[in-house]
DNA sequence: ATTAAACGTAAATTTAACGTAAATTTAGCG
DNA sequence: CGCTAAATTTACGTTAAATTTACGTTTAAT
Protein backbone atom coordinates (compact mmCIF):
# COMPACT_ATOMS: atom_id res chain seq x y z
CA UNK A 1 0.00 0.00 0.00
CA UNK A 2 0.90 3.60 -0.78
CA UNK A 3 2.39 5.66 2.24
CA UNK A 4 -0.90 6.80 4.10
CA UNK A 5 -1.63 10.79 3.81
CA UNK A 6 -2.09 12.65 6.72
CA UNK A 7 -3.28 16.64 6.54
CA UNK A 8 -2.66 18.47 9.38
CA UNK A 9 -4.79 21.76 9.90
CA UNK A 10 -3.69 23.83 12.60
CA UNK A 11 -2.77 27.46 12.67
CA UNK A 12 0.68 26.70 15.29
CA UNK A 13 3.43 26.70 13.36
CA UNK A 14 5.70 24.78 16.07
CA UNK A 15 3.03 22.08 16.25
CA UNK A 16 3.25 21.31 12.28
CA UNK A 17 7.35 21.23 12.66
CA UNK A 18 7.42 18.69 15.41
CA UNK A 19 4.14 16.99 13.91
CA UNK A 20 5.42 16.64 10.37
CA UNK A 21 8.99 15.05 11.63
CA UNK A 22 7.16 12.52 13.46
CA UNK A 23 4.78 11.99 10.67
CA UNK A 24 7.59 11.61 8.62
CA UNK A 25 9.78 9.51 10.30
CA UNK A 26 6.34 6.86 11.12
CA UNK A 27 6.29 6.41 7.50
CA UNK A 28 3.33 8.54 7.11
CA UNK A 29 3.37 11.35 4.45
CA UNK A 30 2.77 15.00 5.48
CA UNK A 31 0.63 17.47 4.40
CA UNK A 32 0.36 20.62 6.16
CA UNK A 33 -3.05 23.94 6.44
CA UNK A 34 -2.80 26.71 8.20
CA UNK A 35 -6.60 27.35 8.04
CA UNK A 36 -9.93 26.22 7.34
CA UNK A 37 -10.41 27.36 3.83
CA UNK A 38 -7.37 26.04 2.62
CA UNK A 39 -7.58 22.61 4.78
CA UNK A 40 -10.64 21.95 3.04
CA UNK A 41 -8.93 22.62 0.01
CA UNK A 42 -6.52 20.65 0.30
CA UNK A 43 -9.01 17.82 1.40
CA UNK A 44 -10.53 17.87 -1.69
CA UNK A 45 -7.37 18.19 -4.00
CA UNK A 46 -4.68 15.95 -2.34
CA UNK A 47 -7.37 12.74 -1.14
CA UNK A 48 -5.97 12.58 2.74
CA UNK A 49 -6.24 9.11 4.19
CA UNK A 50 -7.05 11.57 7.79
CA UNK A 51 -7.06 14.63 9.10
CA UNK A 52 -5.33 15.81 12.23
CA UNK A 53 -8.03 19.05 12.70
CA UNK A 54 -7.81 21.66 15.23
CA UNK A 55 -10.59 23.07 16.67
CA UNK A 56 -9.15 27.04 17.28
CA UNK A 57 -8.60 28.06 13.57
CA UNK A 58 -8.57 31.78 12.77
CA UNK A 59 -11.36 31.66 9.91
CA UNK A 60 -13.70 29.36 10.66
CA UNK A 61 -14.71 27.47 13.90
CA UNK A 62 -13.27 24.25 14.13
CA UNK A 63 -16.93 22.50 14.41
CA UNK A 64 -18.35 24.25 11.36
CA UNK A 65 -14.98 22.63 9.51
CA UNK A 66 -15.72 18.93 10.88
CA UNK A 67 -19.01 19.39 9.56
CA UNK A 68 -18.52 20.25 6.44
CA UNK A 69 -15.47 17.12 5.49
CA UNK A 70 -18.41 14.78 6.93
CA UNK A 71 -20.80 16.06 4.73
CA UNK A 72 -18.20 15.01 1.57
CA UNK A 73 -16.79 11.22 2.72
CA UNK A 74 -16.10 8.93 5.75
CA UNK A 75 -12.24 9.96 6.37
CA UNK A 76 -11.20 9.25 10.09
CA UNK A 77 -10.88 13.22 11.63
CA UNK A 78 -8.77 13.50 15.11
CA UNK A 79 -9.50 16.63 16.38
CA UNK A 80 -7.15 18.50 18.71
CA UNK A 81 -9.06 20.88 20.97
CA UNK A 82 -7.40 23.14 24.27
CA UNK A 83 -10.53 22.69 25.99
CA UNK A 84 -10.53 19.97 28.65
CA UNK A 85 -14.86 19.74 29.02
CA UNK A 86 -16.16 16.48 28.48
CA UNK A 87 -19.37 18.24 27.40
CA UNK A 88 -17.43 19.60 24.41
CA UNK A 89 -16.27 16.29 23.75
CA UNK A 90 -19.38 14.18 23.62
CA UNK A 91 -20.58 17.01 20.62
CA UNK A 92 -17.21 16.54 18.50
CA UNK A 93 -17.25 12.71 18.76
CA UNK A 94 -20.93 13.11 17.69
CA UNK A 95 -20.59 15.48 15.40
CA UNK A 96 -17.93 13.03 13.08
CA UNK A 97 -14.93 13.33 14.52
CA UNK A 98 -13.09 9.88 15.41
CA UNK A 99 -11.22 10.94 17.87
CA UNK A 100 -9.57 13.50 19.49
CA UNK A 101 -6.63 15.00 21.95
CA UNK A 102 -6.19 17.49 24.25
CA UNK A 103 -3.35 19.76 24.22
CA UNK A 104 -0.70 19.26 25.20
CA UNK A 105 -0.52 15.65 24.21
CA UNK A 106 2.38 13.16 23.63
CA UNK A 107 3.93 12.69 20.33
CA UNK A 108 3.71 9.46 20.79
CA UNK A 109 -0.14 9.15 21.78
CA UNK A 110 -0.50 10.96 18.71
CA UNK A 111 1.33 8.72 16.58
CA UNK A 112 -0.45 5.71 18.49
CA UNK A 113 -4.14 6.82 18.15
CA UNK A 114 -3.53 7.50 14.03
CA UNK A 115 -2.47 3.92 13.58
CA UNK A 116 -5.79 2.69 15.53
CA UNK A 117 -7.96 5.28 13.04
CA UNK A 118 -5.58 3.56 9.99
CA UNK A 119 -5.93 0.16 11.24
CA UNK A 120 -9.47 0.32 12.18
CA UNK A 121 -11.40 2.14 9.23
CA UNK A 122 -9.28 0.49 6.30
CA UNK A 123 -9.10 3.52 4.49
CA UNK A 124 -8.62 3.10 1.16
CA UNK A 125 -7.28 5.82 -1.27
CA UNK A 126 -9.84 6.15 -4.33
CA UNK A 127 -8.17 6.30 -7.91
CA UNK A 128 -8.86 9.38 -10.07
CA UNK A 129 -10.95 7.38 -12.23
CA UNK A 130 -12.99 3.92 -11.71
CA UNK A 131 -13.63 2.05 -15.21
CA UNK A 132 -16.68 -0.25 -16.26
CA UNK A 133 -17.24 -1.76 -19.43
CA UNK A 134 -18.64 0.58 -20.62
CA UNK A 135 -18.23 3.58 -18.40
CA UNK A 136 -15.64 5.64 -16.83
CA UNK A 137 -16.59 7.70 -13.74
CA UNK A 138 -13.97 10.55 -12.66
CA UNK A 139 -13.35 10.48 -9.01
CA UNK A 140 -12.35 14.77 -8.98
CA UNK A 141 -15.30 15.69 -11.12
CA UNK A 142 -18.59 15.35 -11.23
CA UNK A 143 -18.16 13.82 -15.27
CA UNK A 144 -18.35 10.44 -16.60
CA UNK A 145 -17.71 8.90 -20.02
CA UNK A 146 -19.61 6.31 -22.09
CA UNK A 147 -18.51 5.10 -25.28
CA UNK A 148 -16.05 7.47 -24.68
CA UNK A 149 -18.77 10.83 -25.18
CA UNK A 150 -18.31 12.88 -21.85
CA UNK A 151 -21.61 13.61 -19.98
CA UNK A 152 -21.41 16.04 -17.01
CA UNK A 153 -23.14 15.28 -13.54
CA UNK A 154 -24.44 16.91 -10.86
CA UNK A 155 -22.90 17.18 -7.55
CA UNK A 156 -25.48 14.78 -6.30
CA UNK A 157 -25.70 12.70 -9.27
CA UNK A 158 -22.15 12.50 -8.98
CA UNK A 159 -21.40 11.68 -4.95
CA UNK A 160 -24.39 8.74 -5.41
CA UNK A 161 -23.13 7.04 -8.48
CA UNK A 162 -19.55 7.55 -6.73
CA UNK A 163 -20.85 5.69 -3.18
CA UNK A 164 -22.59 2.91 -5.82
CA UNK A 165 -19.79 2.68 -8.09
CA UNK A 166 -16.99 2.34 -5.65
CA UNK A 167 -18.44 -0.58 -3.85
CA UNK A 168 -19.69 -2.40 -7.01
CA UNK A 169 -22.33 -5.35 -6.53
CA UNK A 170 -22.97 -4.05 -3.45
CA UNK A 171 -26.15 -2.90 -1.86
CA UNK A 172 -26.15 -0.21 -0.08
CA UNK A 173 -28.86 0.90 1.74
CA UNK A 174 -31.72 4.12 1.34
CA UNK A 175 -30.44 5.35 4.73
CA UNK A 176 -26.41 4.87 4.07
CA UNK A 177 -27.13 7.01 1.01
CA UNK A 178 -29.38 9.58 2.78
CA UNK A 179 -26.50 10.33 5.37
CA UNK A 180 -23.68 10.40 3.04
CA UNK A 181 -25.60 12.51 0.56
CA UNK A 182 -27.41 14.73 2.67
CA UNK A 183 -25.46 14.39 5.96
CA UNK A 184 -28.89 13.65 7.86
CA UNK A 185 -31.69 11.27 7.59
CA UNK A 186 -35.43 11.64 8.61
CA UNK A 187 -37.77 8.73 7.88
CA UNK A 188 -39.40 9.78 4.58
CA UNK A 189 -36.85 11.27 3.11
CA UNK A 190 -36.35 8.84 0.31
CA UNK A 191 -38.24 10.40 -2.11
CA UNK A 192 -35.73 12.77 -2.50
CA UNK A 193 -33.88 9.40 -3.47
CA UNK A 194 -35.92 8.40 -6.01
CA UNK A 195 -35.74 11.19 -8.09
CA UNK A 196 -32.00 11.72 -7.73
CA UNK A 197 -31.62 8.32 -9.08
CA UNK A 198 -34.14 9.12 -11.81
CA UNK A 199 -31.90 11.93 -12.77
CA UNK A 200 -29.09 9.83 -12.89
CA UNK A 201 -30.81 6.96 -14.77
CA UNK A 202 -31.83 9.53 -17.56
CA UNK A 203 -27.94 10.97 -17.96
CA UNK A 204 -26.67 7.02 -18.15
CA UNK A 205 -29.06 6.49 -20.04
CA UNK A 206 -30.16 3.21 -17.86
CA UNK A 207 -33.52 1.62 -17.58
CA UNK A 208 -35.33 1.22 -14.26
CA UNK A 209 -36.94 -2.03 -15.54
CA UNK A 210 -34.05 -3.97 -17.24
CA UNK A 211 -30.64 -1.51 -15.32
CA UNK A 212 -27.04 -2.08 -16.82
CA UNK A 213 -25.77 0.18 -13.61
CA UNK A 214 -28.40 1.16 -11.02
CA UNK A 215 -30.37 -2.17 -9.92
CA UNK A 216 -33.13 -1.41 -7.28
CA UNK A 217 -33.45 -3.46 -4.41
CA UNK A 218 -36.59 -2.50 -3.04
CA UNK A 219 -37.06 -1.89 0.54
CA UNK A 220 -33.86 -1.81 0.81
CA UNK A 221 -31.56 0.44 -1.15
CA UNK A 222 -29.70 0.27 -4.52
CA UNK A 223 -26.74 -1.76 -5.97
CA UNK A 224 -23.98 -0.74 -8.78
CA UNK A 225 -24.02 -3.81 -11.05
CA UNK A 226 -21.09 -4.25 -13.58
CA UNK B 1 -30.81 -4.27 13.14
CA UNK B 2 -30.35 -6.13 16.22
CA UNK B 3 -29.24 -4.25 19.40
CA UNK B 4 -25.29 -4.45 19.80
CA UNK B 5 -24.32 -6.54 22.73
CA UNK B 6 -21.80 -4.96 24.91
CA UNK B 7 -19.81 -6.56 27.31
CA UNK B 8 -18.30 -4.67 30.97
CA UNK B 9 -15.59 -6.46 32.57
CA UNK B 10 -15.26 -4.49 35.27
CA UNK B 11 -14.69 -6.02 39.38
CA UNK B 12 -16.60 -3.07 40.90
CA UNK B 13 -20.54 -3.38 41.43
CA UNK B 14 -20.76 0.17 41.33
CA UNK B 15 -19.89 1.00 37.34
CA UNK B 16 -21.84 -2.47 36.46
CA UNK B 17 -25.20 -0.07 38.41
CA UNK B 18 -24.56 2.94 36.46
CA UNK B 19 -23.10 1.93 33.03
CA UNK B 20 -25.64 -1.27 32.68
CA UNK B 21 -28.44 1.72 33.41
CA UNK B 22 -26.95 3.89 30.66
CA UNK B 23 -26.40 1.50 28.08
CA UNK B 24 -29.65 -0.23 28.28
CA UNK B 25 -31.14 3.27 27.97
CA UNK B 26 -29.23 3.59 24.92
CA UNK B 27 -30.89 0.72 23.13
CA UNK B 28 -27.80 -1.28 23.93
CA UNK B 29 -28.08 -5.07 25.62
CA UNK B 30 -25.57 -4.66 28.71
CA UNK B 31 -23.56 -8.06 29.03
CA UNK B 32 -21.54 -8.14 32.77
CA UNK B 33 -18.68 -9.53 34.17
CA UNK B 34 -16.71 -9.33 37.42
CA UNK B 35 -13.27 -10.74 36.56
CA UNK B 36 -11.24 -11.75 33.48
CA UNK B 37 -11.33 -15.48 33.22
CA UNK B 38 -15.68 -14.96 33.26
CA UNK B 39 -15.39 -12.18 31.07
CA UNK B 40 -13.23 -14.15 28.47
CA UNK B 41 -15.91 -17.52 28.51
CA UNK B 42 -18.61 -14.32 28.24
CA UNK B 43 -16.87 -13.47 25.01
CA UNK B 44 -16.75 -16.71 23.58
CA UNK B 45 -19.89 -17.57 24.25
CA UNK B 46 -22.06 -14.50 24.31
CA UNK B 47 -20.42 -12.93 20.93
CA UNK B 48 -20.81 -9.30 22.05
CA UNK B 49 -20.30 -6.41 19.79
CA UNK B 50 -17.91 -3.90 21.50
CA UNK B 51 -15.95 -4.78 25.15
CA UNK B 52 -15.70 -2.09 28.11
CA UNK B 53 -12.49 -3.66 29.82
CA UNK B 54 -10.91 -2.46 33.18
CA UNK B 55 -7.49 -2.81 33.66
CA UNK B 56 -7.85 -3.59 37.57
CA UNK B 57 -9.31 -6.64 37.52
CA UNK B 58 -8.41 -9.03 40.35
CA UNK B 59 -7.45 -11.79 38.65
CA UNK B 60 -5.33 -11.42 35.51
CA UNK B 61 -3.66 -8.50 34.38
CA UNK B 62 -6.13 -5.98 32.23
CA UNK B 63 -3.61 -5.94 28.98
CA UNK B 64 -3.00 -9.66 29.18
CA UNK B 65 -6.82 -10.14 28.54
CA UNK B 66 -6.63 -7.66 26.07
CA UNK B 67 -3.75 -9.47 24.21
CA UNK B 68 -5.76 -12.82 24.38
CA UNK B 69 -9.09 -11.32 23.08
CA UNK B 70 -7.00 -9.84 20.31
CA UNK B 71 -5.92 -12.85 19.27
CA UNK B 72 -9.12 -14.41 19.05
CA UNK B 73 -11.28 -11.94 16.96
CA UNK B 74 -10.76 -7.75 16.02
CA UNK B 75 -13.93 -6.98 18.49
CA UNK B 76 -13.30 -3.06 18.82
CA UNK B 77 -11.81 -2.37 22.63
CA UNK B 78 -12.82 0.16 24.78
CA UNK B 79 -10.38 0.22 28.08
CA UNK B 80 -11.10 2.09 31.61
CA UNK B 81 -7.83 2.52 33.56
CA UNK B 82 -7.39 4.44 36.74
CA UNK B 83 -3.70 5.76 35.16
CA UNK B 84 -3.07 8.77 33.85
CA UNK B 85 0.26 7.99 32.41
CA UNK B 86 0.50 8.49 28.53
CA UNK B 87 3.17 6.25 28.55
CA UNK B 88 0.42 3.59 29.54
CA UNK B 89 -1.98 4.90 27.13
CA UNK B 90 0.30 5.04 24.29
CA UNK B 91 1.24 0.89 25.24
CA UNK B 92 -2.70 0.32 25.15
CA UNK B 93 -3.57 1.18 21.90
CA UNK B 94 -0.52 -0.37 20.50
CA UNK B 95 -1.75 -3.94 22.10
CA UNK B 96 -5.17 -3.83 20.49
CA UNK B 97 -7.30 -1.44 22.47
CA UNK B 98 -9.43 0.98 20.29
CA UNK B 99 -10.03 3.63 22.80
CA UNK B 100 -10.08 4.65 26.22
CA UNK B 101 -10.95 6.47 28.86
CA UNK B 102 -9.45 7.18 32.29
CA UNK B 103 -11.21 7.43 35.48
CA UNK B 104 -13.56 8.71 36.78
CA UNK B 105 -15.23 9.80 33.58
CA UNK B 106 -18.51 11.09 32.00
CA UNK B 107 -20.80 8.01 31.18
CA UNK B 108 -22.27 10.50 28.60
CA UNK B 109 -18.83 10.65 27.43
CA UNK B 110 -18.19 6.90 27.31
CA UNK B 111 -21.46 6.32 25.66
CA UNK B 112 -20.75 8.81 22.57
CA UNK B 113 -17.27 6.45 22.31
CA UNK B 114 -19.11 4.00 21.78
CA UNK B 115 -21.08 5.02 19.23
CA UNK B 116 -17.69 6.23 17.27
CA UNK B 117 -16.39 2.39 17.63
CA UNK B 118 -19.49 0.53 16.69
CA UNK B 119 -19.54 3.23 14.00
CA UNK B 120 -16.47 3.11 12.30
CA UNK B 121 -15.96 -0.36 12.71
CA UNK B 122 -19.26 -1.43 11.45
CA UNK B 123 -18.38 -4.77 13.23
CA UNK B 124 -20.64 -7.28 12.66
CA UNK B 125 -21.38 -10.12 14.63
CA UNK B 126 -23.30 -12.34 11.66
CA UNK B 127 -21.27 -13.40 8.85
CA UNK B 128 -22.11 -12.31 5.37
CA UNK B 129 -23.14 -15.34 4.27
CA UNK B 130 -24.48 -18.78 6.29
CA UNK B 131 -23.75 -21.56 3.74
CA UNK B 132 -25.41 -25.30 3.99
CA UNK B 133 -25.34 -27.98 1.59
CA UNK B 134 -26.99 -26.91 -1.31
CA UNK B 135 -28.07 -23.39 0.30
CA UNK B 136 -26.15 -19.92 0.95
CA UNK B 137 -28.11 -17.78 2.14
CA UNK B 138 -26.57 -13.49 2.54
CA UNK B 139 -27.54 -11.66 5.76
CA UNK B 140 -27.53 -8.04 4.18
CA UNK B 141 -29.86 -8.84 1.45
CA UNK B 142 -32.70 -10.93 1.15
CA UNK B 143 -31.13 -13.06 -1.43
CA UNK B 144 -30.19 -17.06 -1.36
CA UNK B 145 -28.76 -19.58 -3.89
CA UNK B 146 -29.97 -23.01 -4.10
CA UNK B 147 -26.88 -24.44 -6.48
CA UNK B 148 -25.89 -21.29 -7.71
CA UNK B 149 -28.88 -20.07 -8.71
CA UNK B 150 -30.24 -17.00 -7.16
CA UNK B 151 -33.77 -16.21 -5.56
CA UNK B 152 -34.71 -13.14 -4.49
CA UNK B 153 -36.41 -13.04 -1.30
CA UNK B 154 -39.00 -10.28 0.59
CA UNK B 155 -38.33 -8.54 3.72
CA UNK B 156 -39.64 -10.74 5.88
CA UNK B 157 -39.56 -14.01 4.09
CA UNK B 158 -35.61 -13.22 4.71
CA UNK B 159 -36.08 -12.24 8.27
CA UNK B 160 -37.95 -15.11 8.61
CA UNK B 161 -35.09 -17.54 7.09
CA UNK B 162 -32.05 -16.07 8.83
CA UNK B 163 -34.26 -16.68 11.97
CA UNK B 164 -34.28 -20.30 11.69
CA UNK B 165 -31.08 -20.28 9.77
CA UNK B 166 -28.82 -18.98 12.49
CA UNK B 167 -30.02 -21.83 14.82
CA UNK B 168 -30.21 -24.94 12.99
CA UNK B 169 -31.57 -27.85 14.09
CA UNK B 170 -33.49 -25.45 16.81
CA UNK B 171 -36.71 -25.51 17.32
CA UNK B 172 -38.07 -21.81 17.32
CA UNK B 173 -41.53 -21.08 18.67
CA UNK B 174 -44.21 -19.54 16.72
CA UNK B 175 -44.52 -17.02 19.16
CA UNK B 176 -40.60 -15.99 19.07
CA UNK B 177 -40.90 -15.63 15.35
CA UNK B 178 -44.11 -13.38 15.52
CA UNK B 179 -42.19 -10.99 18.05
CA UNK B 180 -38.89 -11.25 16.08
CA UNK B 181 -41.05 -10.39 12.78
CA UNK B 182 -43.82 -8.16 14.09
CA UNK B 183 -42.74 -6.80 16.65
CA UNK B 184 -45.49 -7.45 18.82
CA UNK B 185 -47.81 -11.00 19.38
CA UNK B 186 -51.41 -11.41 19.63
CA UNK B 187 -52.82 -14.87 20.14
CA UNK B 188 -54.18 -15.93 16.99
CA UNK B 189 -51.83 -13.94 14.37
CA UNK B 190 -50.32 -17.45 13.10
CA UNK B 191 -51.95 -17.79 10.09
CA UNK B 192 -49.76 -14.71 9.15
CA UNK B 193 -46.82 -16.87 9.47
CA UNK B 194 -48.40 -19.93 7.72
CA UNK B 195 -48.87 -17.99 4.70
CA UNK B 196 -45.45 -16.54 5.00
CA UNK B 197 -43.84 -19.89 5.42
CA UNK B 198 -45.64 -20.90 2.34
CA UNK B 199 -44.36 -18.04 0.69
CA UNK B 200 -40.69 -18.92 1.49
CA UNK B 201 -41.07 -22.50 1.23
CA UNK B 202 -42.68 -21.82 -2.52
CA UNK B 203 -39.09 -20.19 -3.38
CA UNK B 204 -37.04 -22.50 -1.59
CA UNK B 205 -38.55 -25.36 -3.71
CA UNK B 206 -39.55 -26.92 -0.46
CA UNK B 207 -42.37 -29.87 0.46
CA UNK B 208 -43.96 -29.15 4.15
CA UNK B 209 -44.88 -32.36 3.66
CA UNK B 210 -40.84 -33.98 3.50
CA UNK B 211 -39.20 -30.83 3.64
CA UNK B 212 -35.51 -30.45 3.06
CA UNK B 213 -35.19 -26.77 4.84
CA UNK B 214 -38.34 -26.00 7.25
CA UNK B 215 -39.81 -28.26 9.13
CA UNK B 216 -43.26 -27.87 11.06
CA UNK B 217 -43.35 -28.83 14.40
CA UNK B 218 -47.39 -28.90 14.94
CA UNK B 219 -48.55 -26.76 18.14
CA UNK B 220 -45.23 -25.21 18.58
CA UNK B 221 -43.17 -23.93 15.71
CA UNK B 222 -40.40 -24.39 13.18
CA UNK B 223 -36.94 -25.98 12.71
CA UNK B 224 -34.44 -25.06 10.20
CA UNK B 225 -32.86 -28.25 9.51
CA UNK B 226 -30.04 -28.73 7.62
C1' DA C 1 -66.47 -42.16 12.64
C1' DT C 2 -66.82 -37.49 14.10
C1' DT C 3 -65.13 -33.30 15.52
C1' DA C 4 -61.94 -29.74 16.62
C1' DA C 5 -57.57 -27.77 16.28
C1' DA C 6 -53.73 -26.79 13.47
C1' DC C 7 -51.78 -26.56 9.18
C1' DG C 8 -51.07 -25.33 3.95
C1' DT C 9 -52.26 -22.81 0.09
C1' DA C 10 -54.68 -20.04 -3.33
C1' DA C 11 -56.78 -15.85 -4.22
C1' DA C 12 -58.45 -11.21 -3.11
C1' DT C 13 -57.54 -6.99 -0.96
C1' DT C 14 -54.96 -3.45 1.12
C1' DT C 15 -50.82 -1.12 1.84
C1' DA C 16 -46.21 0.39 0.84
C1' DA C 17 -42.59 1.45 -2.36
C1' DC C 18 -41.00 2.84 -6.69
C1' DG C 19 -40.39 5.81 -11.07
C1' DT C 20 -41.23 9.76 -13.40
C1' DA C 21 -42.93 14.20 -14.97
C1' DA C 22 -43.67 18.71 -13.85
C1' DA C 23 -43.70 22.70 -10.81
C1' DT C 24 -41.36 25.31 -7.48
C1' DT C 25 -37.61 26.96 -4.85
C1' DT C 26 -32.77 27.71 -4.11
C1' DA C 27 -27.97 28.74 -5.41
C1' DG C 28 -24.34 30.34 -8.29
C1' DC C 29 -22.69 33.77 -11.53
C1' DG C 30 -21.98 37.62 -14.76
C1' DC D 1 -30.57 42.30 -10.74
C1' DG D 2 -31.69 38.69 -13.82
C1' DC D 3 -30.42 34.44 -15.81
C1' DT D 4 -29.43 29.46 -15.64
C1' DA D 5 -28.66 25.14 -13.60
C1' DA D 6 -29.34 22.50 -9.65
C1' DA D 7 -31.99 20.97 -5.97
C1' DT D 8 -36.22 20.23 -3.91
C1' DT D 9 -41.03 19.49 -3.64
C1' DT D 10 -45.45 17.88 -5.29
C1' DA D 11 -48.32 14.76 -7.55
C1' DC D 12 -49.70 10.58 -9.51
C1' DG D 13 -49.67 6.11 -12.07
C1' DT D 14 -47.64 1.48 -11.51
C1' DT D 15 -45.85 -2.48 -9.34
C1' DA D 16 -44.51 -5.41 -5.61
C1' DA D 17 -45.11 -6.73 -0.90
C1' DA D 18 -47.88 -7.59 2.98
C1' DT D 19 -52.07 -8.76 4.82
C1' DT D 20 -56.53 -10.69 4.97
C1' DT D 21 -59.96 -13.95 3.68
C1' DA D 22 -61.46 -18.34 2.59
C1' DC D 23 -61.28 -23.10 2.29
C1' DG D 24 -59.46 -27.79 1.97
C1' DT D 25 -56.42 -31.24 4.42
C1' DT D 26 -54.20 -33.56 8.09
C1' DT D 27 -53.90 -35.17 12.86
C1' DA D 28 -55.29 -36.63 17.14
C1' DA D 29 -58.66 -37.07 20.70
C1' DT D 30 -63.26 -38.49 22.10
Amino acid sequence: MNKPRILLIDDEEKIHQFISISLTAEGFEYLGCRDASSGLECFQNDKPNLIILDLGLPDIDGSAVLAMIRKIGNIPILVLTAREQSAEKVKLLNAGANDYLSKPFEIKELIARIKVLLRDIQYEPIPAELHFENLIIRTFEPMVFIKNTSIHLTKKEHQLLLLLAINPGVLISQKKILVAIWGEFHSGDSHYLRVLITHLRKKLKDDAEDPIYIKTEPGIGYRFIC
